[in-house]
DNA sequence: CCAAAAGTGTTAGGAGTACACCCATGG
DNA sequence: CCATGGGTGTACTCCTAACACTTTTGG
């Protein structure tokens, strides 16, 4: 039986929710596209076969990376059996333009809202991805993942709308923010749109006295 | 590459969470204790493999079961490369103490509060299963799946006691499940303890209500 | 001076928590 | 009649949601 890694990898660009798709050159399914995926070695844990694909795919290391589900239906790819334990991962939207993949030259970031038909089952895992993200942004930093070290709250506040797709209350959004003390502001300043914006930081040490008690991001 | 299914079985015995064991006949990790699990077959799902090795093990059928997550760490099993999927079930009071395994002679529900030493890495899996139940009775219906069709509101809550350990206060517990209006009562009274109590049943149909609107067993 | 995004507080309603006593039954 | 678990209500606090105008800049 062959064990796979797939990875659903999601990036935010202009606002939108956007996922790294890859064009499949050979067949089965030639010509459609496909989630980055690749086979496990024979002495590499799972995190490390998607540590690697990951790299592979998009040259960036060191980000944001959680294994989703895994999915075995028999028939699922018609070579044989095979065996995938699919992973998500968050790459922050300074990083993500960058597509650069080796085998993958066909590698693209599309549109999570107008996606186009995909290969084997991973519509599937897309769908289950999107589910846990949105989910894990109700009681996780998952939001700050997907932004440069430094943002705007304006900024944030889009992640959190693309991703959930819906609008939110701009004072509501910014007051529980202010209470979860887990921004810092800077003195940097985003120019260049009209009116300037204060840039803040995420500090990671603030959010680990919390997550014990329960508190989380209820936007 | 081999696959195997492992599965965490939960019950509430005496008001205590317990989880299904076996004894281990053949080396390695002989007469250690490990999570009941096999081989997923060339042409069956991973699902359908954790219903059989559930099936095998307790008898029963038609529980809840879901995926947990998947273990490949090279050298998790000393006999090889083996990835298990693992997945947790749940079995509510009133079948579970029937133990008749077909090749488990030595299946036993312990504790969770006093386990043996594991075989392999099955203390991690264990320990990842009873992270997700607790989760789960947040925001599903899984403390139901532990008791029997009809129930009191003492068990119901021993049962949160149990999982979450710790104790809940009797009535925001009660006034909390009023507002969910997912119990109906029914004329039945449980006798032979004190005062008689009633019995009520989860009304399944109403829950499906609220899941949407992300209304929680907050307790 | 106009367009566009940044920034800022209050109020009213709902939910959560803490807390103590009477009731029905079996022995 | 007594021990045991079943059953019930209130007051206070805190969080949530709804809601509109002023400020700062670039063009």
């Amino acid at each position: 039986m062959q064990v796979t890694v797939d990875i659903v990898i999601f990036t935010i660009q202009a606002g939108e929710l956007k996922v790294l798709l890859v064009e499949r050159g050979i067949p089965p399914f030639q010509g459609q596209f496909a989630i980055p995926g690749g086979f496990v070695l024979e002495d590499e844990g799972l995190d490390a076969a998607a540590r690697r694909e990951l790299k592979d795919e998009t040259g960036v290391a060191d980000v944001f990376l959680e294994q989703l589900y895994s999915f075995g239906d028999p028939g699922r790819d018609p070579r044989g059996r095979v065996v995938t334990v699919a992973y998500f991962a968050l790459i922050s939207a300074d990083r993500s333009p960058l597509v650069a993949g080796s085998d993958a030259a066909a590698a693209r970031w599309w549109p999570v809202r107008e996606l186009p038909e995909l290969a084997f089952d991973h519509r599937k895992i897309l769908d289950c991805a999107l589910e846990r993200l949105r989910n894990k942004l109700e009681y996780t930093t998952v939001g700050f993942q997907l932004l440069p070290a430094r943002f705007t709250l304006s900024e944030l506040q889009q992640v959190y709308e693309a991703i959930l797709n819906k609008k939110l209350d701009k004072r509501n959004f910014r007051r529980k923010l202010g209470l979860l003390k887990v921004l810092r502001p800077t003195r940097e300043l985003r120019r260049g749109g009209r009116r300037p914006a204060r840039l803040y930081e995420f500090v990671a040490a603030r959010f680990e006295r919390l997550k014990d008690k329960g508190i989380l991001f209820p936007f």
